[in-house]
DNA sequence: GAATATGATAGGCTTTACCTATGACAGCAT
DNA sequence: ATGCTGTCATAGGTAAAGCCTATCATATTC
């Protein structure tokens, strides 16, 4: 394996064309420098210079190794800035609920690195632990703080070859003649459910899914109609939003972290951040 | 400096996330493996690993540490290769003499790349010493082989706009009604005046220039006419070319070689395969 | 609770890297 | 000619780096 010392040993003798002269540019003494060029030369199995009692000349071998030789070299030196840079920057570990709209999370995530220029971002599954997590104001903890960021308003998703697609506007007692596609995490469809017990309406429910993209897919085979967050369809042009003649339906998204203990400075920063833009 | 013997250990440490299994991978005892990682982290001036009693744990700073190190590594290992390939590589000096056919020029060099793969080949300019140069054969020099490559008609050029322009060829003896510019290293020029001369005609000779591409601008610049070799005129649309009614005048181009000492083997290597495509 | 596995530490050995001093030799000035 | 200077190579000595074995402290496993 070839010794970084004995590289940069070389690039000076190199450049100086004089053991001596290079000797002192590495602040070592001339025997040192002529020991460490006869090593190099046997691992490579070859001369590099032509020795004379003016000086060296760098033999062909030479001129190939040189430029290999500064690169490695450079590149070395770089290694703890380029380290020093990446380990100091700030980190933030954010945890974002599946499902939201892609517009607006991305939106989210400009923000986020304007706040905080050499950011360290690392986006994790729901689940996992994390600096804040992006979720809904009915899913903080009760020792977490919730940040609101945007809302989504639900609306009535069909097929857009379904009868429903015709109509411009919906209202409630009018589902219980529909199928209706459940989705059990989610409050729009408990309120609705709700909703219409008070006139002694059911929904016929015909499945259910556990997540939003779920949902959607079952709407669009075409099992039946369902409520979902504005963003989540904005590109799918063969679904149809209904209004809905109803109370207003819509989820609250924001940012949770810890209460009970100090925030972190890059949390700090960017909760700052934020409040200045959305205000 | 970082020192590529310890982040190979790092390397090995991190891949591993045990330190003992690690030095079993280096060759080398657990302990200088547990020495080696403490310097290397005082050197970064940070913790790189958390310790435990069933192996050690990368934090942070070591996931952003490893891509640069194994980058690194990966280099340095592959530098005495790429030495090797480099300085094994044939090696060709060629002398070339100005203004030659550019087309024909790259028409050798093509062949000179496919008849030696990875050859190390150098261009330098005519006076400069090489081990074989690309001239004329009446500059081949006593003790120098001429291995023949093409010719080079010289045509009469005149300016697009010029009288003679019209004309779709000219005899010698009409020449002396022009104005001429002289190339003085140049035979077609001699042989021209020589053949007026037995005619008892003389050439009106305007200007001199020592290179083909000097008496091209003198002839662009409507100084008057000369003759050039083909080659040279082919992408000027501002010329052009006259068929000459008399003698032909050509030059020969090929490439001269010392004939007394065995030919270098890159040489050799490359006259056999010119011979075979040439023939 | 013994066996096993892991990393840290201590002490000793070997090699390496470096230094100073000197040698050999060429170029240059006196 | 004869030193003088500058060059690289060599010899010998020293300090440090690198490595090893043995052992310790502690956690995990059976």
């Amino acid at each position: 394996m070839v010794d970084l010392r004995l590289l940069r040993f070389f690039i000076a003798i190199y450049e100086e064309n004089n053991i001596t002269a290079a000797a002192t540019r590495c602040y070592v003494s001339q025997p040192s420098l002529s020991a460490g060029l006869k090593q190099l030369e046997e691992e490579l199995g070859g001369a590099l210079f032509e020795r004379s009692k003016k000086g060296v000349k760098a033999l062909d071998s030479a001129h190939y190794l040189y430029p290999l030789a500064v690169k490695l070299v450079e590149e070395a030196s770089k290694l703890p800035a380029l380290f020093m840079a990446k380990a100091s920057r700030q980190k933030l570990r954010l945890a974002v609920m599946p499902d939201l709209s892609q517009r607006r999370l991305a939106g989210l995530l400009t923000q986020i690195n304007q706040a905080i220029s050499h950011l360290d971002l690392e986006l994790v599954d729901y689940q996992s632990p994390a600096d804040c997590r992006l979720t809904l104001d009915s899913l903080r903890h009760e020792d977490e703080v919730f940040f609101p960021l945007w809302e989504e308003d639900y609306v009535l998703c069909v097929p857009s070859e379904h009868r429903l697609a015709q109509l411009s506007s919906i209202r409630p007692e009018e589902l219980s003649q529909y199928d209706f596609i459940e989705c059990p995490p989610c409050e729009a469809h408990q309120q609705t459910i709700g909703l219409l017990a008070c006139s002694n309406l059911s929904l016929n429910l015909v499945a259910k899914a556990e997540s939003k993209s779920l949902v959607m897919s079952l709407v669009l085979a075409g099992f039946g109609v369902s409520f979902l967050p504005d963003g989540l369809i904005e590109d799918e042009p063969r679904l149809k939003q209904i209004k809905f003649d109803g109370p207003r339906m819509f989820r609250r998204i924001g940012l949770c972290y810890p209460s009970h203990q100090t925030v972190a400075p890059t949390l700090a920063t960017l909760l700052r951040h934020l409040s200045k833009t959305t205000a």
